[in-house]
RNA sequence: GCCCGGGUGGCGGAAUUGGUAGACGCAGCAGACUCAAAAUCUGCCGUUCGCAAGAAUGUGCUGGUUCGAUUCCAGUCCCGGGCACCA
């Protein structure tokens, strides 16, 4: 049979659709089973063939589970929200829901092509009233909710208000300590004025409006959340990153870091992603406690992990941004203080992190330390971070090592406390050392003091049992078009929620997608819609995680216009069973998305706290990038005007290029050689298609000269990240056209396991399109037709399917698809090699092969004359029966040479094999008589004989 | 600097977790069919020695445990990823 997959491919894609195949029902007596991909954002450039390693491996893992007799959940949207679509349109003048909708039909066809099962009657967009209606809405259940700490969970924030009445602050205490109202009772509560009560209540709301430090991008005009900043600089775009201080809303993410890092044991990530995350988090234990400023009234407060070391304190550091910094310089230093904070001021954040250079200055004022008195100078240094703990350190150079160097830039003597384990070289971090020169403590292991020092200053009320985290709260407002409006009115300085019944706010059209001002997004240029109910309308939209954080919820229930998911549909659904996408989204969309679960969960709206049961980060498809090397110039002989290219290996063959370029002109030999992307789809292997290369890019090279080797130019090859600009993208579509879908998504599991990043080759597609019509001759022959029949299989047969079932069933469930193609070719081989035709082995077969294949097995599935699908067929199970045989055996010589093979059925029993081991000529001859102790039968293999 | 991964033929990668290392595929070589090409099929294919049978050696490097190590342990060198003035 010729392998006409163009054809078949067609048919059976439209079979599907017209048949609703993929369609997934709420309701179901058989399990369920959740394979969810990370839904992609819909870019201008369409996929790449790194895109659907992913989405093939869910997609096969999917239609196996199917087989196996699951209903199974597997849907696909686009994350439709965001920067890109609305910089294309400031860029290209295209609005964003025009370009958005361009490229989510582009992705659509490309997807449609590689055969995927995804229940599309599902789809969602992130940018679809329908949708972001529910995301408007889970956001005003975040923002009329708080964190109660007694229950560790969200709770209404009417029962905040209640306890207010009741209690003033009593049970739940002001978690901020800089706002100006630090406690209240009763009575205070309730003759607070509106503005007053909706102040305090905004320092609890989950969801929160306050002035903060935060990401500024000028080139994006937006603010960003940490994890978008990268080095510095913008995480798309790269544009600088700087600190500012704006009105901003926030997700009150901390009050969840302790349940974010303890529901890490209970989920099956890879460690390296639980770890990112939880050092995201960065949960540290240590103590709060207060130095009095001498001649001062003012106290200051440093955090630290090792109070233990309290008595090798020998200066403390200020952030240079901390509030007293300018109440306690002293006269004589205020200037160089001054000059100082200027100067840390004019560097961006970048600077900061490139140079790295020891800089800071002297306040002129002392800290006494609390237990002997000593005063201690405070200097001010950008080491210190504002942001993290109290923006104040207490500084022990002999314990660590940034504090050493410092002391040693500026001359502070050190005090050793840790004896011979600080050797003036550099500083010791250890925990184990004896306590020397610290009063009371001394004599004791600094293990051991931790505990003891934080009592002590408890008892005297100079300090208290502390837990820092790395993580803030989650900036979570844009200023920007192409994101949810927020369903809040300002009046008075005060944000009031909009009613439910007012969902969705639409995002309104705009075509000037200019800023507004004062830093506030686009909306702002749009009075008639600004101006809402005597308020004014907040004028930022959400960022592109917020759809993203929920979107797996919509899914189990998308047309649903009452809720964003009955309870029905989730407690069905429950936890995505298994997740595949990229490690990029590590601290971001999965911490954002693990945070709202929790939170619903809190509010009884859906039934699990975890959103994923598994996750596979699949790896990243490299770009194979192809140079070709022109020679350039000549600072002799001025320029090289001609395209002359030299083949990879004779770059640096200085004769060959001189004859070539500079003919027979005496002294000129210098040159440059530069190279140069070449479009890898004009380059075979690495020999480049010279004549193709002459017509690249509209005949530029068209009179191009080449220096060749063996007759061939060989290009150079460098793996690069994928990418239009390197020349080195490869078109699933292209490769579908030439071999096939099937071929594709085979052939993309071929190439090595999921998780691992690898470049792309297109070179070895042809050994699975091979096989695919090797397996086609095994039911018909291009001469012979129909070779298939009903006859009886053997028993040699038999063992083959048999085998076979078993290893695809481990090789799919253990996700080792890379592997699982090569039993299908191990199969077809061993059956071609049997003459073997049978129906009964080859209608199993197929059923085993549809999760890769699934064009050319409903097909064939079709040619044998089986009624309905192969997608509704079950999974064959193994019968050991036909996988007992003979197999090799290896007695084994523990101290002569001898090895010899022993033939062994694996069904027999301890007895047996013994019998057979002592009755081998080799190991009689081998014992010499002597009898063994122990006859061990290692594995079905191997026999350990001891003497 | 710290924390995870990973080093296996010319190449991509197997080895079901301590039991014949190199499955399967690509590339290569030789051959069959063919007027020829394509397609297909057969054989060989880590290294060294050998006409061959065969022998020795071999999973980054150095040791260790074991009858037996790609697999476990210690040390070391590379490569990839993440974090990084976090007190």
């Amino acid at each position: 049979m010729e392998y006409r997959f163009r054809d078949i491919e067609k048919k059976w894609q439209q079979h599907w659709k017209e048949t609703n195949a993929y369609k997934v029902p709420n309701e179901s007596s058989k399990p369920k089973f959740y394979v969810l991909d990370m839904f992609p954002y819909p870019s201008g450039a369409g996929l790449h063939v790194g895109h659907p390693l992913g989405y093939i491996a869910s997609d096969i893992y999917a239609r196996f589970k199917r087989l196996k007799g699951y209903n199974v959940l597997h849907p696909m949207g686009y994350d439709a929200f965001g920067l890109p679509a609305e910089q294309y349109a400031i860029d290209h003048g295209i609005h964003p829901a025009v370009s958005t909708e361009d490229n989510i039909n582009n992705f659509r066809k490309q997807l449609d092509n590689i055969g995927f099962c995804f229940d599309w009657d599902r789809e969602v967009r992130t940018c679809d009233p329908k949708f972001y209606k529910w995301t408007q809405w889970i956001f005003l259940q975040l923002f009329n909710s708080f964190f109660n700490r007694q229950s560790k969970k969200a709770e209404k924030i009417g029962v905040l208000i209640a306890a207010f009445e009741k209690a003033g602050t009593a049970e739940h205490p002001i978690p901020n300590s800089q706002f100006r109202i630090s406690s209240f009772c009763k009575t205070e509560w309730n003759s607070y004025d509106e503005k007053t009560k909706q102040d305090i209540l905004m320092q609890y709301r989950l969801a929160y409006c306050g002035y903060g430090e935060v990401n500024w991008c000028e080139a994006l005009g937006t603010v960003l959340a940490n994890d978008e900043v990268v080095n510095g600089v913008s995480e798309r775009g790269g544009h600088p990153v700087e600190k500012k201080k704006l009105r901003q809303w926030y997700l009150r993410i901390t009050e969840y870091a302790d349940r974010l890092l303890e529901g890490l044991e209970a989920v099956d990530f890879s460690e390296s992603m639980k770890e990112m995350q939880s050092n995201w988090i960065g949960k540290s234990f240590g103590a709060n406690l207060k130095f009095q400023i001498a001649n001062f009234p003012s106290q200051l407060e440093v955090f630290t992990t090792r109070p233990d070391t309290i008595f090798g304190v020998d200066f403390m550091v200020l952030a240079p941004e901390h509030e007293l910094v300018n109440q306690i310089k002293s006269a004589e230093q205020a200037k160089v203080v001054d000059d100082y904070i200027a100067f840390v001021k004019s560097r961006s954040e970048r600077e900061r992190m490139a140079e790295k250079k020891i800089t800071g200055v002297f306040t002129g004022a002392y800290a006494v330390n609390p237990f002997d008195g000593r005063e201690i100078p405070i200097w001010i240094s950008e080491y210190v971070l504002v942001g993290y703990g109290t923006g104040a350190i207490m500084a022990v150079p002999c314990g660590d090592q940034r504090d050493f160097l410092f002391a040693k830039y500026f001359n502070i003597p050190i005090t050793n406390i840790i004896g011979n384990h600080y050797s003036g070289e550099e500083a010791n971090a250890t925990k184990e050392a004896i306590l020397e020169n610290s009063g009371f403590i001394n004599g004791m292991r600094m293990k051991d003091a931790i505990d003891v020092v934080i009592n002590k200053l408890e008892e005297l009320g100079i300090g208290e049992r502390k837990v820092n985290y790395k993580m803030h709260d989650a900036a979570f407002s844009r200023q920007r078009y192409w994101g949810e409006p927020f369903p809040v009115i300002w009046k008075d300085g005060v944000a009031y929620p909009l009613d439910e019944s007012e969902l969705p706010v639409e995002l309104p059209q705009l075509d000037d997608l200019k800023p507004g001002p004062d830093g506030e997004g686009p909306l702002s240029n749009l009075p008639e819609w600004k101006n809402y109910k005597g308020g004014i309308r907040e004028v930022n939209t959400m960022p592109g995680y917020a759809g993203s954080s929920w979107y797996f919820l919509r899914y189990m229930d998308p047309q649903n216009e009452k809720e964003f998911c009955s309870r029905k549909a989730s407690d069905y659904w429950g936890q995505v069973d298994l997740y595949i996408g990229g490690t990029e989204h590590a601290v971001g969309h999965l911490l954002y998305s693990r945070m709202w679960t929790k939170f619903l969960y809190d509010l009884g709206l859906i039934g699990h706290d975890e959103p994923y049961k598994k996750l596979v980060n699949q790896g990243m498809i490299q770009g194979s990038s192809r140079f070709v090397y022109r020679i350039t110039s000549s600072s002799e002989e001025g320029e090289i005007t001609k395209p002359f290219f030299v083949s990879y290996n004779l770059r640096s063959d200085a004769e060959i290029i001189r004859k070539l370029v500079f003919g027979n002109r005496a002294g000129a030999l210098m040159y440059v050689t530069s190279p140069l992307h070449v479009d890898v789809n004009i380059v075979d292997g690495v020999e480049l298609n010279i004549e193709a290369f002459k017509n690249w890019r509209n005949g530029e090279y068209a009179d191009a000269e080449f220096i060749l080797e063996e007759g061939k130019y060989i290009c150079g090859v460098e793996t690069e990240k994928m990418s239009k600009s390197k020349f080195n993208t490869v078109n699933p579509n292209d490769l579908v056209e030439k071999y096939g879908a099937d071929t594709f998504r085979m052939y993309e599991m071929f190439l090595g396991p999921v998780e691992m990043s690898k470049p792309w080759d297109t070179k070895g597609i042809e050994g699975v399109h091979r096989f695919l019509r090797k397996f086609c001759r095994l039911f018909s022959d291009e001469i012979k037709g129909k070779v298939w029949n009903e006859e009886k299989p053997t028993d040699a047969e038999l063992k083959v399917l048999h085998k076979t079932i078993k290893k695809i069933e481990e090789d799919t469930e253990r996700f080792s698809f890379n592997t699982g193609v090569s039993t299908f070719m191990i199969a077809t081989n061993e059956l071609t090699d049997l003459k073997c035709h049978k129906k009964e082995i080859l209608e199993k077969l197929l059923i085993l092969l549809s999760p890769y294949a699934p064009h050319i097995s409903e097909e064939l599935w079709h040619r044998l004359g089986n009624p309905g699908s192969v997608l509704d067929a079950v999974f064959p199970k193994w019968n050991e029966k036909y996988l007992k045989e003979t197999s090799k055996a290896y007695p084994v010589a523990i101290n002569g040479k001898t090895r010899t093979e022993i033939t062994l059925s694996l069904d027999i029993t301890q007895q047996q094999v013994e019998e057979i081991v002592l009755q081998n000529e080799v190991v009689r001859k081998w014992l010499e008589g002597k009898q063994p102790k122990k006859i061990i039968y290692v594995k079905n293999k191997m026999i350990n004989v001891v003497v």
